[in-house]
RNA sequence: GGCGGCGUAGCCAAGUGGAUAAGGCAGAGGUCUGCAAAACCUUUAUUCAGCGGUUCGAAUCCGCUCGCCGCCUCCA
């Protein structure tokens, strides 16, 4: 009679409960590898919270990266930025979002012009200088331009309108030539680096500027010290604060609200918790709608930086290991965690690469091989690569959907590696069939790799690239010639001989390995 | 002082509530090889800094302790 009025029941929700995880675990097991709902996580700061990325505007994406202050080299720490958004963007891409993708150059700041007047040149050449040395290093490491590439110097109009408007609406105060951002005026002041403002005042080392009206107003425009760049501006000649470039050039090039807005843990505060004040008291809308900054990288457990000394440029390290090691490295650790900077990691990243590379060197001599005739025995059975194949496909995109862990999609790499090479090694391979589920899962990989640009070479450009960074003082030709030399040897069954030349060439970093198709040669770590 | 984060094998590094704790390097044994190398196979964490708690179930959540780091000043 009373079973219109439903009691909860305890025992009854838990058996719900348990019903609903059997009937997940069956389709698990029915539909194991099947089409899976493909939705991407994001880590956003402000959230402090991995979340589903759903763009404002279906299919498109609009991404803002914080990129470099042109007043020197760039060090390790901003290609670990730089490659990491790289990243992103590909994926992005990859899953048949539309990117626009926006990355700047701050080229008005002291820093610039300290180092100027230290040249005895301009502000502007320190800011050209550099600017072309960040592109020689960028492109080395694979990262590809941004949509757009803007530069402060550029948006000085948009800059001063902003700034006039700020004034207006009461967000900002003019004293002598400089203004300020009210904070006081702007109540969500903090919550992106999730601080109060009374503790950031207590705190002893927040600047101390009799002018302002709370210690942590912010500078949006500057007035110029004579025979410093200047621009004129309605208070007098000036230029830019830090933080407001990077206000204007997102609206500008991107909108008022838009997706992403990235860039290293350090501009959490206060540059980006600045720009989210400036710019939505001035819009009166949201700024960005997820915030993503990736970890720094550390030597012996201390963060790289320009303050401690303790950093190595791009260059440097270019000089010794071949980009893609560098790259490698940099993506093998989860974005958001610190990645310590040490030759033996740069080293490991390089043994990674060259199993992935001797691997793909068997596997194009066997595609090339066999195709000319080699090889064809029947028999066998090959299905099971074509499965480990769509395995990793789909292991690689959930790994990159959670949140860009590249470290976990290179481990689906390796794993998918061990594969071919277990198959290369079955030697009742059927040579048709096995061309092509080989040229399957090669192709695949490039692909994948594609995303990481990483994997894209040719196996012998790979080699040559490690022989050329490590400066082996012989030539291809000669140690071909010593191949040639060591194989007669051989034939002769002069093990002496042959074992004093492969002893000779690893002395001079070449490494001989006798495989059944013919001897390869590898540079010595 | 405030805020945030980290501690997984000898090393690097995934995993952040449920199915055997990925992957790489190094080590041991084996297959292959003239010998090697590479590759493959087997093996290497009964346990996730420590101690409590929540839960049917915790490396994963909560609390405390220890150790390390970052931001609060320019920084990617």
């Amino acid at each position: 009679m009373l079973n219109h009025i439903h009691l909860p029941d305890p025992v009854e929700e838990r058996f719900n409960a348990l019903e609903e995880e059997l009937r997940e675990l069956k389709n698990r097991i029915r539909y194991p590898q099947t089409e899976r709902e493909s939705t991407l996580k994001i880590y956003n700061t402000f959230t402090g919270k991995k979340e589903e990325f759903i763009p404002i505007k279906p299919g498109e994406v609009g991404i803002y990266v914080c990129g470099v202050t042109v007043y020197d080299f760039c060090h390790l720490g901003h290609a670990r930025g730089a490659v990491i958004f790289d990243v992103v963007r590909r994926y992005l891409e990859s899953k048949g979002l539309k990117v626009r993708y926006i990355r700047n150059f701050t080229d008005i700041d002291d820093k610039i012009i300290d180092r100027a007047k230290k040249e005895g040149t301009t502000a502007e050449a320190v800011a050209k200088k550099f600017t072309d040395e960040y592109y020689k290093d960028m492109d080395r490491l694979g990262v590809e331009r941004a949509d757009v590439e803007p530069k402060a110097t550029d948006h000085i109009d948009e800059i001063i309108e902003i700034v006039e408007g700020l004034i207006e609406k009461g967000y900002a105060y003019e004293i002598e030539g400089d203004v300020f951002f009210d904070i006081s005026k702007f109540g969500r002041y903090g919550k992106l680096s999730k601080r109060n403002t009374d503790e950031m005042i207590a705190g002893v080392r927040v600047e101390v500027n009799e002018r302002k009206r709370d210690p942590l107003d912010f500078v949006l425009w500057k007035a110029s010290k004579e025979r410093e760049p200047s621009w004129s501006s309605p208070w007098g000649p000036g230029r830019p604060g830090w933080h407001i470039e990077c206000s204007a050039m997102s609206m500008k090039h991107l909108a008022e609200t838009f997706d992403i807005h990235a860039g290293g843990k350090d501009l959490i505060f206060p540059h980006h918790e600045n720009e989210i004040a400036q710019s939505e008291a001035y819009t009166g809308k949201p700024f960005a709608k997820l915030w993503m900054h990736n970890g720094f990288v550390n030597i012996n457990q201390e963060k790289m930086s320009k303050s401690l000394g303790n950093f190595f440029t791009i260059k440097e390290i270019l000089n010794v290991y071949d980009p893609e090691v560098v790259r490698f490295f940099l993506l093998s650790t989860h974005y958001r965690s610190p990645i310590d900077f040490s030759d033996r990691n740069l080293e490991e990243a390089e043994g990674a690469l060259n199993r992935f590379y001797t691997t793909m060197e068997r596997v194009d001599r066997f595609l090339t091989e066999s195709a000319a005739g080699k090889g064809d025995e029947s028999g066998g059975e090959s299905s099971w690569l074509s499965d480990e194949i769509n395995l990793f496909k789909n292991r690689f995109e959930e790994a990159m959907d959670d949140d860009f862990n590249t470290a976990q999609s290179l481990g689906h790499i390796f794993e998918l590696l061990r594969s071919i090479n277990r198959f290369l090694d079955k030697k009742e391979v059927i040579a048709e069939e096995g061309r092509a589920i080989l040229k399957l899962a090669s192709d695949t990989l490039k692909e994948k790799g594609k995303i990481l640009s990483l994997f894209q070479r040719d196996s012998k450009e790979w080699v040559k690239a490690v022989k050329k960074v490590k400066g082996t003082t012989f030539s291809e030709e000669e140690i071909q010639k010593k191949i040639g030399e060591r194989n007669e040897a051989r034939d002769n069954k002069d093990w002496k001989k042959a074992d004093m030349i492969r002893k000779e060439l690893e002395k001079h970093g070449i490494l001989l390995e006798d495989r059944p198709e013919g001897t390869v040669w590898k540079v010595k770590r």
